[in-house]
DNA sequence: CTCAAGCAGGCATGAACGGGCATCGGCGTG
DNA sequence: CACGCCGATGCCCGTTCATGCCTGCTTGAG
C-alpha cells in the first residue's frame, strides 16, 4: 500500500469515528507507529485533521484552538514576559491595530477589563478574545481566512487598513533582522501586515529572540519601520546596539 | 479519551447546562480533578468558559439579542432540528451567506468536513468554528463588532456584502409575520442582513415557531424575500398555509 | 473568624514524540 | 544493464506531554 493511499485511509477512518489514534493504526496497516505519526503529520499539514497527542482528531470537529495552549509550550515563558510589556505600550485612549500571531494574542487577552480602547484586527482569534470586553470598541478587518493563522487577507483587508490611521500597530514577525527586515512565510500575510503598520503612526514589533536573524519568503518592511522591538533576554546586548543604532527602539523583557 | 477531546466535551455541557464544577466532571470522564481544572485553564485561556471556584461557566455565547444562557437552553431541540434541515438547502459547491444567530451557527458546526463551500459571514462565532474546516473557503466581513451577537455591522460590512453574489444565504431573524416581514431589535444588524440578503440568489431563513409574529424595532424585509421558511412544528399548518400563499415555501422540521 | 474545599505549583512516570541515521526498493539515466 | 538517486520506512534515543500525586496556600460559606 502506497502512502498517499493509507493516508487517504487515515482520513477516511478519522472522519467515520471522529478520532483516530497512532497505535491502531500501525497494527492496521502493519506499519510502525512512526509511520503513522508521519502520515498524521502530513494530514495536519494539508489542514485535514487536527493532531492531538497519541492520534488524531478530523479538522472542524473542535469549535476552540488546541494550539492556542500548545503554542505555550514553545517559549511561553519569553512570549508572557513579552506580551506583558507590550501592555505598557498601549495609549490609555485612542485606536490599536492588532496583528496576528499568538504572542499578539496573549497581549489582547491581558488588557484589563477597564480599558478603553479601539482595536482592529484582521486576526479571528484575537476578536474573539475581545469581542466581549465591555470597554473594547472592536472592528474586525475583512477578507478571506487563511487556516493556518485564522487571519484575514486579500483585497477586502488591504482596503479597510489603507482606509483607517491608528495610534498604534503591534505586529508578529516569523523573523527580523536589520539587512532583510521584517519576513514571513505567506505573501498574502506579508501584504497585509504592510497595510497595517502602514496605517499606524507608530509600530511596536513583538517578537521573541528566536525571530532574530531569520528570515523566510515575504517581506513586509524594514527593522527601521519599527519604532519598538519588543523582545526576550535571549537577544545579545551587542545585537540589541545593532538594532538601536538603525533607529529603533529595543525593549527586553 | 484525549485532552482536546474532553475539552470540547466540557464545553458542551457548560453551554448545555449553563455551568460545570471540577468534581463532577472529574467523575464523569474518570479522571482527577487536577486534570479538570488544567482543562478548564485551557478553555479559560481560550476565552470559551470562565472560570470559578469549584466549576465553570460559559463565557462565548455564541448567541442571540436579548438574553444569555437562556436562549441557549431553550428551544434547544427544535433549533437543532431546523439546523439540520436548513443543511440540505446549502449548495453541493458554491457560496453561501450566513447570517449570524444561533441556528445558523448550529448548522453551520453540523456541516460535514468533506464538503466544499465558498462560505462569507459577518459572524465572528460562525467564523471560528469553520475557520479550520479544510474543504471550505472561508471570507469573514468586516465591520464594527457587536457585543451582544458578535456581529460586524456597519460601513465594512455592508460595503462588502454590495460586492458579492451567493447562491444562497442562510439568515435568522428575532420575529417574521406575514404582515411585518422579518425583524431585529438592532437598526445596525438588520441593515447588514438587508445587505445580506440581497447579494444571494436564494434567502433560506431559519427561525423557530416563537418567532413568528413577533415584531421587533428593525425591519430588513419582506417574508416575501424569502424563497424558503425553515421552522418547527410549533407553528401551526394554518400559520403556514398563510406563508406559503404568500410566495414563501414552508419546511416544519 | 474558622476550616474544609478548592487551587497552584512542583515533581514523578510512562507513553508519545521527533530528529537523525540506516536500509530498502523502485525508477530514471547514461 | 549498472548505477546512483530519492522517497518511504524502520530503528534509536533524548525530549516532551498528559496525568496523577503531594504540599502548602487561598477562598468563601457558614
Amino acid at each position: 500500500m502506497y502512502a498517499p493511499e493509507r493516508q487517504q485511509e487515515i482520513l477516511r477512518l478519522a472522519r467515520d469515528g471522529g478520532r483516530v489514534d497512532v497505535v491502531s493504526l500501525a497494527e492496521e496497516f502493519q506499519v510502525t507507529a512512526e509511520t503513522i505519526r508521519r502520515d498524521l503529520k502530513a494530514l495536519d499539514r494539508a489542514g485535514l485533521i487536527r493532531r492531538v497527542h497519541g492520534g488524531a482528531i478530523p479538522a472542524g470537529r473542535l469549535d476552540f484552538e488546541p494550539d492556542l495552549a500548545e503554542r505555550e509550550s514553545t517559549a511561553a515563558d519569553e512570549k508572557d514576559r513579552i506580551a506583558r510589556a507590550a501592555l505598557a505600550e498601549l495609549p490609555a485612549e485612542g485606536t490599536v491595530i492588532l496583528d496576528a500571531g499568538s504572542t499578539v494574542a496573549r497581549m489582547a487577552a491581558a488588557i484589563p477589563p477597564e480599558a478603553t480602547l479601539t482595536v482592529v484586527t484582521h486576526s479571528l482569534p484575537i476578536a474573539a478574545r475581545l469581542a466581549d470586553h465591555p470597554g473594547i470598541q472592536l472592528h474586525i478587518v475583512g477578507g478571506r481566512v487563511r487556516h493556518r493563522t485564522r487571519a484575514a487577507v486579500d483585497a477586502w483587508a488591504l482596503r479597510a487598513y489603507g482606509e483607517i490611521r491608528a495610534d498604534v500597530a503591534v505586529v508578529a514577525a516569523n523573523g527580523f533582522s536589520v539587512e532583510h527586515g521584517l519576513t514571513t512565510p505567506d505573501l498574502a500575510e506579508a501584504a497585509v501586515k504592510r497595510a497595517a503598520l502602514t496605517a499606524a503612526r507608530r509600530v511596536v514589533l513583538l517578537a521573541d529572540s528566536s525571530k532574530y536573524a531569520q528570515e523566510h519568503f515575504a517581506r513586509f518592511g524594514a527593522l527601521g519601520d519599527v519604532d519598538l522591538l519588543i523582545t526576550d533576554t535571549g537577544l545579545t546586548p551587542e545585537d540589541a546596539g545593532d538594532i538601536e543604532r538603525a533607529g529603533t527602539e529595543v525593549v527586553r523583557a
